[in-house]
DNA sequence: TAATTTTTTTAGCTTAGCTTAAATATTTTA
DNA sequence: TAAAATATTTAAGCTAAGCTAAAAAAATTA
């Protein structure tokens, strides 16, 4: 069993999470950027992380994982997700909190103590953000959602997930009272900035920007 | 606030326990034994932590923590214990496996998360293992215990405390079903080897050898 | 397609935290 | 109390993981 830095593993994470969107294949300045890091700093690791068999590095074209760093990469999400699960439910942390925290405790080495976790909380399918927390065997459920802001005007929704990247964003939640599982209906969508207007489990009526809506994902009902 | 390294946080930590026994002087040799580092690193490190204020060095002589310093290990001895007890009491872990989860979760940085964990698990004043673990404030309760290999024939004892430093004395006395808050009556002690022969809750007998008890403390009764 | 811009890599440096070997203090003992 | 043993520090060097600046490759655009 090979033992990896916090460095190492949020490398497998993050090119984990950039490759799912597309291909799987990940830029060395996107990952950059993802890193706040410098382009060679990332060239560097990526050819140690290449040597370790972790990742196909192609000089000048980018990396995916293999399928040992895949695992890995999932096994650091699954921890991420459990620990935010149990900040948010155990310990009534609020959401803009707990990213933060669970940076530092994925990256903790125990697969007995993350499957002790997992059976604590009730081997939960998804965290406090909506995000999929994949099982022991690296399973991993695909919530069915579209973006709040390609939602349909008049028709009704629950708020299933939300982008956890940004502890500003999801301060704004905590504000305007907003939380998962929320009834949405889209009232009216202004043309001139896509602002939408919402009514909230049927009582609360709010003004969203689109910028807001890019970061939600709703599923029909 | 100052943030310091897990490096830098354990050697506050280890200077603090082995400082306690005595008046708080700890030489480089002693560290350097409990860390398994080279008494070179050692100094170097001390020199910087000095620079940090959070510690006196005197070339030579030796070191002791300054109020910070002391802030700061007993802060980590904390968390340590606070974990342990989690571990434990929530989820189940036996106590020969505690420690080494803890070593690395006492140095997840978050005050709220601390505190949210020490009143999630009841402000224990003990951990799994009978060490008192500090308040908010620092504040340490300390248990009136003697060491069981000094205890007196034909007298009760309540288990109230074991060494955590071995993993391998913790299952062996995870082996001979001996648990804290188990009451001890002292039936023999061998003068040859100062094997002693004890009755658990008046029921088990149980014959132990002189170095196991020099790991354990009682509470007379 | 040639020139320019962008992306990526290479080269050389820095810091933290370790190492061993050699030098210097301190302590022990004969 | 002088020699020997032990403890500690200094010196030099290593690796991981970052950095900047310069070079090279790839992509874009005129």
């Amino acid at each position: 069993m090979i033992t990896l830095t916090a460095t190492e593993e949020n490398y497998l994470k993050y090119i984990y999470q950039l490759g799912e969107a597309q291909s799987g294949l990940v830029k060395t300045n996107d990952l950059a950027y993802k890193l706040e890091h410098s382009a060679a700093s990332v060239t560097d690791m990526l050819k140690k992380l290449a040597d370790k068999k972790l990742l196909t590095y192609t000089k000048y074209y980018g990396v995916s994982l293999t399928k040992t760093g895949l695992h890995i990469a999932k096994k650091v999400l699954r921890k991420h997700r459990l620990w935010e699960t149990f900040l948010a439910k155990n310990l009534k942390f609020t959401w803009d909190k707990i990213h933060d925290i669970a940076e530092q405790l994925e990256h903790i080495q125990s697969d007995e103590l993350t499957d002790k976790m997992d059976e604590y909380l009730g081997f939960p399918k998804f965290d406090p953000h909506g995000d999929p927390i994949p099982d022991k065997q690296g399973n991993i459920s695909i919530p069915n959602v579209i973006c709040l802001a390609d939602a349909k005007l008049k028709k009704q929704y629950i708020l299933q997930n939300v982008n956890d990247d940004s502890a500003i964003f999801l301060k704004y939640l905590n504000k305007i009272k907003l939380q998962l599982n929320d009834k949405i209906k889209i009232i009216d969508k202004e043309e001139f900035d896509e602002t939408m207007e919402m009514l909230i489990n049927d009582k609360m009526r709010i003004t969203i920007s689109n910028d807001a809506a890019k970061n939600m994902y709703v599923k029909s009902i």
